[in-house]
DNA sequence: CCTGTGATTGTTAGT
DNA sequence: ACTAACAATCACAGG
């Protein structure tokens, strides 16, 4: 609530600011995204697998601004495609029309995963923070008493 | 019935 | 600094 009214205040101004840092931050890790031109692993894509249980409480990947897109993208796409229900097809467009997209038209999106990347961070002190505290704690009441 | 696959880019943690 | 893997979605196929 407190932050929402000085964001609302500088328009597109703060917005962009935020994405500057936030592209500032990742710009060396862009780099070496960019220079991936060691496909040496070329899984035919799709890298799910099942939840092991790392940490227990380990905070997953925030979605990024891709996804956000694509969530609101798919939309669109299915509306004026609704016959296409793969998600597979979509994807290829979206990320095609992704590049061609502005930076500006980005911000928006670059905007909420910057915020999901910093609930992200909290959880992820407040993982390390437990961490250090006193050991994670694997036993995760698992089944032996219900909640 | 449930699980895995497939495709996209971006972000993160680990070495 | 660089690398490898994973993040969500949704329909379809296989066991």
């Amino acid at each position: 609530m407190t932050k929402k009214a000085s964001e609302s205040v500088t328009n597109s101004g703060g917005s962009v600011r935020n994405l500057d840092l936030a592209v500032k931050s990742s710009e060396e890790a862009r780099r070496s995204t960019r220079l991936r031109l060691k496909p040496l692993r070329k899984p035919k894509t799709s890298q799910k697998k099942k939840p092991s249980k790392l940490h227990g409480k380990m905070p997953k990947k925030p979605a990024t601004a891709f996804f956000f897109f694509l969530e609101d993208f798919r939309k669109h796409y299915q509306e004026e495609n609704p016959e296409v229900k793969s998600m597979r097809e979509i994807g290829k467009t979206c990320g095609e029309k992704w590049k061609t997209m502005t930076y500006e038209e980005k911000v928006k999106y670059y905007d909420i995963a910057t915020e999901k990347r910093e609930e992200f961070h909290r959880a992820m002190t407040d993982f390390t923070k437990r961490m250090q505290s006193g050991e994670y704690d694997e036993s995760e009441t698992d089944s032996d008493f219900s909640e």
